[in-house]
DNA sequence: GCCTAACTGATAATCGTTCTCAACAAGGGG
DNA sequence: CCCCTTGTTGAGAACGATTATCAGTTAGGC
């Protein structure tokens, strides 16, 4: 009997995990594409994608987003929270994690496995530029 | 000399606060367009998300995404934070704000305004349903 | 070495969101 | 009340991150 092999590991996925586990704080999926093929063999963008998606499936990896739309990836093993700026949008990684074990009694059965936590805020850079109520620049979609 | 207008208050724009308001969680901005659509004149979707950019901006109202990418819109009056479910992604809102005040002295200098949390895990249906590590099935993309 | 299912790369497709542009209208001035 | 400036609207094109397809490759159990 042939024992089903759940996932292989190439050297495009170790490539890719080694990626994720250099970045300091979460990284979008075209800059993991980008670092790893900057180090090596080029990878396909949908290669990244896919690797991702199977290490968020094992827990390994976990996704964070923030106003500009991307997801961003980073190993669940080094979670941190971040301090998001509204006007430059530029995360910032928190040392330690500081959100409460859950809320009191999670009504309607709800089995809590994680969670996530953001401050908004106007990072340093930003507080004397532009002041407080400036919206950021995310991204650039639709016409040009 | 003209005092400049800041903002003009067309029914567009109130129609789109009202629904809104009406919301008893974050609604996505085509929820929102449909509400207000089938409650009177309809109005484009541009507007929508012009109307609801300009309340972000103003504070009125404030943005929340899950793992469906899609944005989510509810009055910052109504803050609440969420429970996601990881396999079927429905947000439950949750009573009260549960964060912490602030990370312990938020290094750097950022001057935080504001945060957002949410608990991840799995709601009663799916938990007996699917089990645990099946993913969410966030919205249908890519080629069909 | 063989075989099969999992994986890969290139690319087309999808869809939420934003931009363009001409026409409209809020609301302050006269 | 009319005029004028300028923010707003609606329709649709455009955009870009992400996902699906498909044919060819390969990890890894036997």
């Amino acid at each position: 009997m042939r024992k089903p092999a759940r996932t292989r590991e190439t050297w495009q996925r170790k490539a890719i995990a080694r990626a994720v586990g250099a970045s300091p704080c979460h990284a979008t999926a075209a800059e993991i594409h980008r670092s790893v093929s900057r180090g090596g063999r080029p990878v396909g963008l949908a290669t990244v994608y896919r690797a991702l998606e199977a290490m968020v499936r094992a827990g390994a990896v976990e996704e964070a987003r923030f106003s500009d739309g991307r997801v961003r990836y980073g190993l669940a093993a080094n979670h941190h929270d971040h301090l998001v700026c509204l006007n430059c949008g530029r995360p910032e990684p928190l040392a330690r994690c500081t959100a409460p074990r859950g809320p009191r009694r999670p009504a309607s059965g709800f089995r809590i496995t994680g969670h996530r936590l953001d401050y908004f805020g106007y990072c340093l850079d930003c507080q004397g530029a532009a002041g407080p109520r400036r919206r950021a620049a995310p991204r650039r979609r639709g016409r040009r």
